[in-house]
Order: structure tokens, then C-alpha cells, then sequence
DNA sequence: AAGCCGGGGAG
DNA sequence: CTCCCAGGCTT
């Protein structure tokens, strides 16, 4: 093994996170907790992670459940493509009979990309695959002073081949998880902790006084800004709300309160709650109204309370009517 | 290669 | 406000 793997794997020993996935080597509970993990913050999916499990313990009992029970399950989390996937995933799983055992058979299922694939091949079977997720990136760049667009798929490759040359084959996942866990917790994006750095003698950014500037990433995005009102209709303590219907469109399959613009015919009544949502580039201005209708609008269900537990409703829809509570609470 | 998909926390 | 997160799929 390399100096660099050497000094990662001890200094993960003594300084890792106790996380609920790093307690087994189940690959179904590696899988999920992959996939959950999957541009989303370790604090964001512990809430999720062992309800889901407790109600999903294995491939098939996602397998036999319905879409919309899995998605109750994901509802908050983001990505929702990610439980449709992961739901297929387990019902292709199950009607194997085993959990794929080697790194093409796991790449092939859906949803599970490069990174996915070598995390639970690594972790969960001991194969000799490096992850490159976003920590990964950073840490290679630093380390090797490397001023490559993280953009480019050329970047990419070269990094992967990077880590894979400082890779434990005694115990992938272990060093996986500790050249993730360097980015995560000392080698940050904006202030890195070359302090506590188990590698920083080996680090050429650390030399050079590069270490802020790197990873040098291109691509830009700009934020679109949008205003909608939403319509709080209720009637015998049920809400009249929709489903999204269109596998094309963003949060399809969960309920949301209407739009203004759906319900021309509906009267409007007051002014009952205001909040802003981010939905990747796009940043939405919402007002919540009440209304009310003459009759069950075509396409519309009245959703009890308790339907709304069990139902997915859109964090939109969660947002818009805290906003009420609280501003019913303040007036 | 570029666009898109959620949501939240940090700075 | 911007950036980024244990990325993957589609075009």
C-alpha cells in the first residue's frame, strides 16, 4: 500500500465517524445508505436512513411494496428519481435471488453510476474499486496540486487513476470510506484544516499554498426567480389537492396544493402564509391563500389528515402549510 | 458535454 | 446571497 493509504487508513481508525452504515456490510444497507448519500449530506440522510431500512429490511420487501409507500419513505429527501430506482433496483434483486456480487453486475442496476458501484463493491464485498465522489475530487486535487477542471471527464479519469494508486487492496472500503471521510470532515471545501491533516506532508497543494484555490471547477449555474400563490381550500377538515401525474415532470407522484392559475373559478379569501423554496436553479416566491370552491374540481381529491400522513406530499405542499400554522399562531 | 433533478447547511 | 453535498440519467 502507498504511504498516502497507509497514513489515511490509520487516521480513519482513530478519528471516523460512528455513522449507522459503517455498522454493517449488509450490501442492501449499503446500497441504500449509497444512494441516499448520493449528493445529499450525511446529517440530511441520518433521519432517513433506518426508518426506511426498518420498514424495508431487504430487497423484497421494497420489491413488494407500492411506489407510493417507497416514495412516503423518501419524501423530503430530494431526488425522488433516486427511490424509483432504488425501488426497481430491489425488486431486480429479489427476482435474482442474491445480491450482485461483482462490480458490473452492481453497475448495472438502476440508478448505481461509477461512484455508487465501486462504494458498495468496495465496502460491502472487499473488491479493489476506488470511489471518486466529490470529496474525493477535492482531496486528489489538493494532493497533487492538480488544476484540472473537476467538470471534465478527462479531470475525472485521471483523479480516479490517482486514488486508485494510493487504494488499500487489504481493505478497499475502509480506505474508500477514509479518503472520503478527509474530505468531509479536514480537507474542506472552503477552509481546509491542513492542521489536522493526516497526509498534509504529502500534500502538494499544502506546499505550494495552493490549497484554497483548488478544486478548480468551471461550470456555473445562475438562479431563475419565479412567484406562484397556492391555495389553501379545506372542507371537513380535508384538503383539496392534486397529484402529479406526469413521469416528465419534476416531483411526479407526489400531492401538492393547488396553484392559483389551476383554479381560476375558485374565490380567493386572504392572505394566510408566505415562504420562499429552492428547487435546484430555480428560487420560487410562494403565497399561501385560502379559497374556497363551489365544487370537486376535475382532477382534485379532499386529503384528510391522516392520508397525508401516509400519502407523499411535496415539501412545497409541507412548507405551505407550516407557513399558515405559523402565521395563524402570530395573527 | 451539458442540463436537469431537492433540499438544506455553511460561510 | 453562493457554493456544495458519499451522483446518475437523459439528451
Amino acid at each position: 500500500m502507498s504511504e498516502i493509504g497507509r497514513d489515511l487508513v490509520a487516521w480513519y481508525r482513530a478519528a471516523h465517524r460512528d455513522l449507522p452504515w459503517r455498522r454493517t456490510r449488509d450490501p442492501w444497507r449499503i446500497l441504500v445508505a449509497e444512494i441516499m448519500l448520493q449528493q445529499t449530506r450525511v446529517q440530511a440522510v441520518l433521519p432517513y436512513y433506518e426508518r426506511f431500512l426498518a420498514r424495508f429490511p431487504t430487497p423484497a420487501a421494497l420489491a413488494e411494496a407500492s411506489p407510493q409507500e417507497a416514495l412516503a419513505h423518501w419524501a423530503g429527501l430530494g431526488y425522488y428519481g433516486r427511490a424509483r430506482h432504488l425501488q426497481k433496483a430491489a425488486r431486480r434483486i429479489s427476482a435474482a435471488g442474491a445480491f450482485p456480487a461483482d462490480f458490473d453486475a452492481i453497475r448495472g442496476l438502476p440508478g448505481v453510476g461509477d461512484y455508487t458501484a465501486a462504494a458498495v463493491a468496495s465496502i460491502a464485498f472487499g473488491l479493489p474499486y476506488p470511489v471518486v465522489d466529490g470529496n474525493v475530487l477535492r482531496v486528489v486535487a489538493r494532493i497533487s496540486n492538480d488544476p484540472g477542471d473537476i467538470a471534465s471527464a478527462s479531470t475525472r479519469k485521471r483523479f480516479a487513476t490517482v486514488a486508485g494508486s494510493w487504494l488499500d487492496v487489504s481493505d478497499p472500503g475502509t480506505f474508500n470510506q477514509a479518503l472520503m471521510e478527509l474530505g468531509a470532515t479536514v480537507c474542506l471545501p472552503r477552509e481546509p484544516n491542513c492542521l489536522l491533516c493526516p497526509v498534509a506532508a504529502h500534500c502538494a497543494a499544502r506546499a505550494a499554498g495552493t490549497q484554497q484555490e483548488l478544486p478548480v471547477k468551471l461550470r456555473r449555474a445562475r438562479a431563475e426567480r419565479l412567484e406562484h400563490t397556492l391555495l389553501r381550500i379545506e372542507r371537513n377538515g380535508a384538503l383539496l389537492m392534486w397529484q402529479q401525474n406526469d413521469p416528465a415532470q419534476r416531483m411526479y407522484g407526489f400531492w401538492e396544493l393547488p396553484y392559483r392559475e389551476q383554479l381560476p373559478a375558485a374565490r380567493p379569501g386572504r392572505l394566510v402564509g408566505e415562504f420562499r423554496h429552492t428547487i435546484t436553479h430555480h428560487h420560487y416566491r410562494f403565497r399561501v391563500m385560502t379559497a374556497t370552491v363551489r365544487e370537486t374540481p376535475e382532477g382534485f381529491r379532499w386529503l384528510t389528515p391522516e392520508e397525508r400522513q401516509i400519502l407523499p406530499v411535496s415539501t412545497i405542499a409541507r412548507k405551505a402549510l407550516g407557513a399558515v400554522r405559523r402565521t395563524a399562531a402570530r395573527s
